[in-house]
DNA sequence: TTTCAAAACTAACACTTATTAGTTTTTTTA
DNA sequence: TAAAAAAACTAATAAGTGTTAGTTTTGAAA
């Protein structure tokens, strides 16, 4: 029928994981079948078998490389000397980028990881509520210094990070929004609403 | 086996829908099988055609019912007298009001709807767009009389609507926050961000 | 207590699912 | 060009899907 065809420097399981990215991201992850995935691809469903090892793995993969980059990126901001409003602009900002250069990876990981095989999903979760607890932290120490606003900082972390993720609506609406003023005025929301 | 007991006010076809919408929320919509809701229930998964028509039935019904209540109260806040940003603060407070009291099926109407059937889907995403269109124009409003900082309106009804939105994670996170806190320190930090 | 409709049941259908086995084709290596 | 490895194919499996048909049970009205 057809054959997988691989650019340079990118292996022919990459090619895979994108499309299956692409669908998961448009019908989710149970409504994409491996079939739709085959022949978005052009190739019989069985053939992807010599490259992936389930449809699971596919998941795993892009969630878990998904955190580890927000993970990687948090623990640089942690070790710089910033304000404690500067890190979390600077967090806000990276989120930001993520979700415009990476939409389709980021949107499963956000909305996807449900679908988890355990223990994955398990590890998931306790990732995810331990980058939330870090973000916490920074937020109560710029409240202590007065640097921002004496809110929960439960509840910003959870306003910051869902309005972010939430920018998925943004490329469904017709007329692109120009990512650079999408970035500034979020922040500017964000940041004007946490400080003092 | 079993049978749906339904309480005094409520048909067997709520009682469906309800335990339908918890499944739902919970493992998503394409992950939840007929035969997981009659179990669920107490019953064997044909019976419940005896109340329904359709598992896509259920979801059609659980999105536009909320779609409706969302729409209703636009329309009460839009013929009121107050400020705009007054309005922009009552619609949040309604939003987290309705993610609070009606979680499941928000929840839902806000993750799920991509499996709606045609015609039903088209019919939600105009309804979705033009409840946007219609915020955007009074923050625009509230942009041009000075109550509201300079930023783009259609950015800033992404960010209120899906910042709200995500208020799924504090269910999940152990700790259950406080409603009235929520809504306060989330309108708080939205509304600063906002006015001028 | 008989009657009748509502609501439960079992059995089955037609289809789709992820994945495996075994085979053939294609590409790379020697 | 011959041999080996990679990657495609077809066929099939076992499990799961929403839903229908036909039948029995249940509960209320007569």
């Amino acid at each position: 029928m057809g054959k997988i065809i691989a650019k340079k420097n990118s292996s022919k399981k990459d090619v895979i994981t994108k499309k299956a990215s692409l669908l998961f991201r448009k019908k989710g992850f149970r409504a994409t079948s491996m079939r739709d995935i085959a022949e978005a691809i052009g190739v019989e469903a069985p053939s992807l078998y010599n490259h992936i090892r389930s449809k699971n793995e596919i998941l795993k993969e892009i969630c878990f490389n998904i955190a580890l980059q927000f993970t990687d990126h948090l623990k640089l901001i942690e070790h710089s000397k910033q304000s404690n409003l500067a890190k979390i602009e600077n967090i806000i900002r990276f989120h930001i980028t993520m979700m415009i250069e990476e939409f389709e990876n980021v949107y499963i990981s956000d909305h996807e990881w449900k679908h988890l095989p355990e223990p994955f999903l398990t590890d998931f979760k306790n990732q995810r509520r331990n980058y939330r607890l870090h973000l916490s932290a920074i937020l109560q120490k710029g409240i202590d210094k007065k640097e921002i606003n004496d809110v929960d900082p439960h509840v910003a972390v959870l306003t910051i990070l869902s309005s972010i993720s939430g920018i998925e609506g943004w490329q469904r609406s017709g007329k692109k929004i120009d990512a650079k003023l999408l970035e500034e005025n979020m922040v500017t929301i964000l940041i004007n609403g946490l400080k003092k």
